[in-house]
Parts: C-alpha cells; sequence; structure tokens
DNA sequence: ACCTGAACACCGTTCAAGT
DNA sequence: ACCTGAACACCGTTCAAGT
C-alpha cells in the first residue's frame, strides 16, 4: 500500500471496492447533510465528506463542484424541511408559526442559519418562503412595504439562530468566562446597569444547559413578538411603511 | 540563507534587523487592527500578521496568545471607538444614535460586529456600552425588561450588520447570481410574490454600487426604527415587558 | 465517466533551541 | 525574555494519469 502523504484514506483500504455503486450528487448531499448535523456546516472539511463516502476528494469535485456547491445543496435541503403555514392564517400567526418552527430545524443543522441569510435567493426553497410569505404580507395590507417587512421578520429571527449557532461553537471555557464577565458585576454600584444583568444570571443556574436552553427560547420567543410589534407599528404608520427613496 | 518549508519568511530577509525594538502586544494589536481593515477580522491568517511585523509566527504566541486573543484584542479596539451617546438623550434617540453611529464602525472593520454579538461580555469596551444602555432603558422605566430590551436592540442592528460583512465578502459573481435570481421572477404569474420583489430589484440599478450602499443604509435605518417600535410596544403594555419564567 | 494518487499552496499551533 | 527555524497535523483545490 503506498503512502498518503496528503489525503486520508478513503475507507481505510487502498482502493475502493468494485462492487459499490458510484457516487452521486444525492449520495454527497446525504454525506454532507450527515456531517452538518453532527460537526456543522462549517466544520466539516472536504477530505472528511470524501471519506465518509470512502472516496478521494477529487471524486466528490467530480460530481457536484466545490465546497461551496455542497455546503448550497446542504442548505436547500434543509430550508426544504421547514414546513411553510397555512397560507389562511393572519399575518402575524402565520409568521409566529413560521419563525418559532423554523429555529429547530436550522438549530439541528447548526451553520445553515448563516448561509440562509447570506445567499437566500440563491437557494430555491428559500425563494418559496419568500414568495409565500411576501404575499400573505401584501394581503394583510403592506403593499410596497411587503418585501421590507418580509426580510425584516425573517432576518430578526434567523439571525439569531446564526448567533445561538455561534456561541454553540464556543468552547465550555469560553461559556463560563461569558457568564462569569457578567456575574462579576452584580454588586458593583460604580455599574448599576450591569449589575441588574448580573443579577438576573446568577438567579439562574449557568450551568445547567437545562436552564440555558429555556433562557434562549425565551428570549428566540420574544426577539420573535418584538419584531412582529415592530412590523404591525407601521400598519397603523402607513407614511411609514415602506424604505424611503 | 535556508529554506523556509512551512513559514514565510518574515521581511523576506532571513533574520529580524538587530536595531529594531522588541515587539509589544499594543504593536501587534494595531498591525492586526491594519489587516482587519483591509481583509476582514477572519480573513487574515497569523502567519500574515507575523509577516507584517516582521517576526515569526512564534514571536506572536509569546507576547499575545493565540489567534483568538489577537482578535479579542482588535474587537475590543473597535467597539471602544464607538462613541456611546450622552445619557440625558430618551431612551428612543439614545438608541437610534448609538446604532446608526455604531454600523459605520463595525463596517470598517469586518468581522467584527460578529464577534461581539458573540462574546460580547468578554469585550470590556461592550460591557461599558451595555452598562450604559440598560441604565438608560431602566430610566425609561422598562424595569426587568430593560437587558432583554437592551439584547434585542443591539443584536437587530449588529447581527445585520454582521450579515453585511457577510455579503460584502461574496464574489461579484456570487452576487450577481442574487440578484438575477430575484430579478427571475419579475414576471412570474406563479410567483406573485417574488414578482414584487424583481420588480423592485431591477427598477434600481442592480450593479451601480452606490445604488445598492442607499438601499442598504435604507434597510439598516428601517431595522433600527422596527426594532425601537417593538420594543416601544412593551412599554404600552407592561404585562409583556420581561421575559416569562 | 469516474476515480486514484499525488501535489500545490496554504492554515494554526507547538517543539526545541539559540542569543 | 525574546525570537528563530522547523515541524506537526491539518486545510481546499487541481494536476495528470489510470480503468
Amino acid at each position: 500500500m503506498p503512502a498518503m502523504p496528503s489525503s486520508p484514506a478513503p475507507g481505510g483500504r487502498g482502493r475502493r471496492p468494485v462492487d459499490r455503486p458510484p457516487i452521486t450528487p444525492t449520495g454527497i448531499v446525504d454525506a454532507a447533510l450527515r456531517l452538518t448535523e453532527t460537526e456543522g456546516l462549517d466544520a466539516w472539511s472536504t477530505r472528511q465528506l470524501a471519506a465518509a463516502l470512502e472516496v478521494w476528494p477529487r471524486a466528490v469535485y467530480h460530481h457536484i463542484g466545490d465546497r461551496d456547491a455542497v455546503a448550497d445543496a446542504v442548505a436547500d435541503r434543509v430550508v426544504g424541511m421547514i414546513s411553510l403555514p397555512s397560507q389562511e392564517l393572519a399575518w402575524r400567526e402565520w409568521f409566529s408559526a413560521l419563525l418559532l418552527e423554523g429555529r429547530p430545524v436550522l438549530r439541528r443543522y447548526r451553520g445553515v442559519a448563516r448561509r440562509l441569510v447570506r445567499i437566500g435567493p440563491i437557494i430555491p426553497s428559500a425563494l418559496t418562503m419568500m414568495d409565500r410569505g411576501i404575499l400573505v404580507l401584501q394581503e394583510a395590507g403592506f403593499a410596497e412595504g411587503a418585501t421590507a417587512a418580509y426580510r425584516y421578520l425573517t432576518n430578526s429571527a434567523f439571525t439569531l439562530v446564526m448567533v445561538e449557532d455561534d456561541r454553540a461553537e464556543n468552547l465550555p471555557e469560553a461559556r463560563e468566562r461569558l457568564a462569569g464577565a457578567l456575574a462579576a458585576h452584580r454588586d458593583d454600584p460604580e455599574r448599576r446597569g450591569l449589575a441588574a444583568v448580573g443579577a438576573a444570571v446568577t438567579s439562574r443556574g449557568t450551568d445547567d444547559p437545562e436552564a440555558i436552553a429555556a433562557l434562549e427560547d425565551d428570549f428566540y420567543a420574544y426577539t420573535v413578538e418584538r419584531s412582529l410589534d415592530g412590523v404591525a407599528a407601521v400598519l397603523s404608520r402607513p407614511d411609514r411603511g415602506g424604505l424611503s427613496g
């Protein structure tokens, strides 16, 4: 067996067994989806993906293209998993359902939220979501303000998922430094604003993962509600409904 | 001169001139700040930073530590450049000023916004900003809701800067695909929601950088206003002011 | 058409040693 | 104390060749 100085051996044995069928674009995305679930979209390498498929990295390029092409396909699959609410719901309920149901799907595949907000329009399933959402807003009377409102509502929620994904990537040591930095000012008379945060942080468990998850759930729901309130405000002030210019 | 198989030559010559003073933590952050301005916080490498200082990579580790430590110091410098509004302003004006003035600073140093929303509490200058902001909200009557409102307002604006940074990283080719994907549905009767976006996109110049910047400015201002509206809504409904639990 | 095997030009970090 | 020079264990992508 030859030495492999710059690539991991695909599957550990020298050559792909002859009885195995050729890899396919669908199979590549299946494997990338599994890696995204365990590692996150930005954490797996093309070499890991190739190893999972038991081929050399070059084979993946032959079927789909570079890392970005694979990641785009993964994002399309994941966004397609988000079920779109019924078009008969009122706009506020429609978006509330979409954003609350979208979070667990996106969080399961860390890094997809970032890609969604970055290149949404070239993700086919995101275009479908956008079409439905804008229709709902148009029918609710948002007129020219519908596109800005759509982008604002989805950005608010999905960028928060992106931040949650980023923080999940933090090492335990970094998480402790974060909680500690806030708790340190709990009784600081010079920084009465931070003292309030410190008190809030220390009153709940900062080490219990379930307590932290509950805090994240609450702040996500708060974010969705405040953004819906913010957009609702333009309906009562139609002069400010669209973007200027 | 010996071969350097795994590191660039610092400064191109074999050895650092004896007359140069030793590098310092401050000098390292100065150089990293310049690289962040030209390349973005995530785009420069420790090797590039070392080359700019005309030392071998190991020397940087000796004075500050790893890449994360340098990036944290850069983020602290940049956030410290954001001037805090007068504490005498009303809460809405205070946040409007902070978020509108914070954007150009953060965009000048791409990637810092992401780090700010990810590890804010361990960035000293971000803690100062947080202390002031929460005081302003407390004095405006937000009570226990002040910390959630602070996080919501700063997240809304700074995560949008993060998305703008990400999109600035897109290659021209990817930017065209994005605009094209929306414009493609301009006259699509099957997708009336997307048609509205397509029309809006094609009515303005999609290639003129100034027109694109103006659209981004408008949407940022819209985002800030909607978030302020969303938070203002809790003042009139005090039962929903804080987070549940 | 599909894939191998190796290479190219990079990373971040750490080793042991030198002055 | 400060820094060199080299190494370790990785990256994404591309080359030329094999079946």
